[in-house]
RNA sequence: GACCCCAUCGUCCAGUGGUCAGGACACCAGGUUUUCAUCCUGGAAACACGGGUUCGACUCCCGUUGGGGUCGCCA
């Protein structure tokens, strides 16, 4: 009997914390108005918004505020969208486009009007015509910010502002706050700019007459200068970072660090990682600067550890878009020897274009160095004649080089850089054996050739 | 100017009254290597300043200084 009454008593709590569950579930958004390109500020917010929601098994929503016809322009839209792909920031629900709530906005007004909460006004005389003011409360308004802490403004600092223009557009302040209720927002992260306007996003939802979401403001991202980061202090935009090079991961790692740590000093996170430790508590009070070494550094270590299709497809891209279209098989070997030396797949061309075409570039203060030093050229020679019929693989190539070297009386390094400046036209590179084995007799003698040739030229012997 | 926010190595973060103030990037030195990169080892490097509170402050409070944000019929 009492076991019978208890377990009833268990299933009722249970729809009531399920139906509680439903109705206290996070809903999140990301608010952009698409100007074209995505600074890495904003795509910070939506990666924090993002990271709760999946945190916090709720939503994550995106509303795109295109009321600006100026700069809402269908390509920009689409910048956007592929942005937040490229990021893998799905959304929930389909985005919703402010431009279309209009109606909803400028009913909002109304019903405002009729309550008293605004008024019409030619506000100074300005002989536009008439438009509606928002009456802000007589009384202060305060929030507890969920990373800053409790905020407070008193009425004095409190003024009433326009909610729709005397054209008849609703200001934005309207209608984030309209669409915010309808899409029932319930934390709202943003970021540190957008404080002050709290306090009259709030003033508008009691009377609306719909609950107050919470918010949490995050510190901006910054430049050396501590000012906002801006393009003029490097790439600021998401196309920029993929654009060179930069992988998804990677940025998304690194921007989640901006500003959060999950405290225990790791850094090399996945989503999967991300999402489990993110806590709005532990997100930073002061701003972040932008480092792009420390990108830099997080890049390569999510490149090596790529899978070998994926890095072979990324280093082929670029060698695409310099009009190179090597073998696959022939781009593994090469990327086999480069090992860990291109840190960008934007870089792969620069860095192994001499494996590729005979018109590669020399570097000729380094060239000179190595091939003026009296008795090299000679010594070349020889080694040239020798690798004639030398077994083209790594242990009879050093083993020849090193013979020779001692013949002519010189250390080995000496023939070893000239080799490689010969050969690649480069100071620096993977080990010469090695890149050889790659290149092959065929394209290492003639260049050879061509070397000696020029020093003979140049009065090298 | 008014209102608000912020303040630990050069940078990003740990640190929530008692620590030799820790890690990462960058930097420097050494090792490995023919070079470069990687990798390994080591090093230099910070609590903005002044008052309190306390037996004891990087940690709490106040002030100063410095930096930033907001003050639109932009978003």
């Amino acid at each position: 009997m009492y076991g019978a009454i208890q377990s009833r008593w268990r299933a009722v709590n249970a729809k009531v914390r399920a139906r509680a569950q439903q109705i206290m579930s996070v809903r999140v958004r990301f608010a952009p108005s698409p100007t074209g390109h995505v600074h890495i500020g904003n795509i910070r917010a939506a990666i924090f918004n993002w990271l709760f929601a999946r945190h916090e098994g709720g939503r994550f929503l995106l509303r795109i505020e295109d009321t600006d016809r100026e700069r809402s322009t269908p390509e920009a839209c689409q910048t956007l969208l592929e942005a937040m792909a490229w990021l893998g920031l799905d959304y929930d629900e389909p985005p919703v486009y402010q431009s279309t709530r209009r109606e909803a906005h400028l009913a909002a007004a109304e019903e405002l009007l009729a309550r008293g909460y605004a008024y019409r006004e030619d506000k100074g005389g300005t002989g536009r015509g008439e438009c509606i003011v928002f009456r802000m409360p007589s009384t202060s308004i305060e929030f507890d910010d969920l990373v800053k802490g409790s905020l407070k403004k008193p009425a004095s600092d409190l003024h009433d502002f326009v909610i729709v223009r005397s054209d008849g557009t609703p200001v934005f302040h309207l209608a984030n706050v309209v669409d915010d209720i309808a899409m029932g927002i319930t934390h709202v992260i943003r970021g540190d700019d957008h404080v002050e306007n709290t306090f009259r996003h709030i003033a508008l939802f009691r009377a609306l007459g719909a609950p107050v979401p919470k918010y949490a403001h995050l510190p901006m991202i910054v430049n050396r200068q501590g000012r906002p980061y801006s393009k003029r202090d490097g790439a600021a935009y998401v196309g920029e970072f993929r654009e060179r090079g930069i992988l998804a991961d990677a940025l998304f790692n690194y921007l989640a660090l901006l500003g959060w740590s999950p405290g225990d000093g790791r850094e090399l996170l996945s989503r999967r990682e991300l999402i489990e430790l993110f806590t709005l508590e532990r997100v930073q009070t002061s701003p972040a600067q932008f480092d792009m070494d420390k990108l830099l550094w997080m890049n390569a270590q999510y490149m090596r550890a790529l899978p070998p299709a994926e890095r072979l497809a990324g280093h082929m891209k670029d060698l695409n878009a310099h009009g190179l279209a090597p073998d696959p098989e022939y781009l593994l070997r090469v990327l086999e020897v480069m090992q860990d030396r291109i840190k960008l797949f934007s870089q792969t061309t620069e860095q192994t274009i001499y494996f590729f075409t005979e018109d590669y570039p020399v570097d000729e203060d380094a060239w000179a160095r190595r091939w003026r030093r009296p008795g090299v050229p000679a010594a070349v020679a020889q080694l040239r004649e020798r690798w004639m019929s030398t077994p083209f693989q790594g242990a009879p190539l050093e083993a020849t080089l090193k013979e020779v070297a001692a013949a002519a009386g010189r250390p080995p390094a000496d023939l070893i850089h000239a080799v490689r400046l010969a050969v690649s036209g480069t100071p620096t590179g993977p080990g010469l054996y090695a890149m050889l084995e790659v290149l092959g007799r065929e394209r290492t003698l003639a260049r050879l050739d061509r070397a000696l040739a020029r020093a003979r030229a140049e009065g090298y012997e």
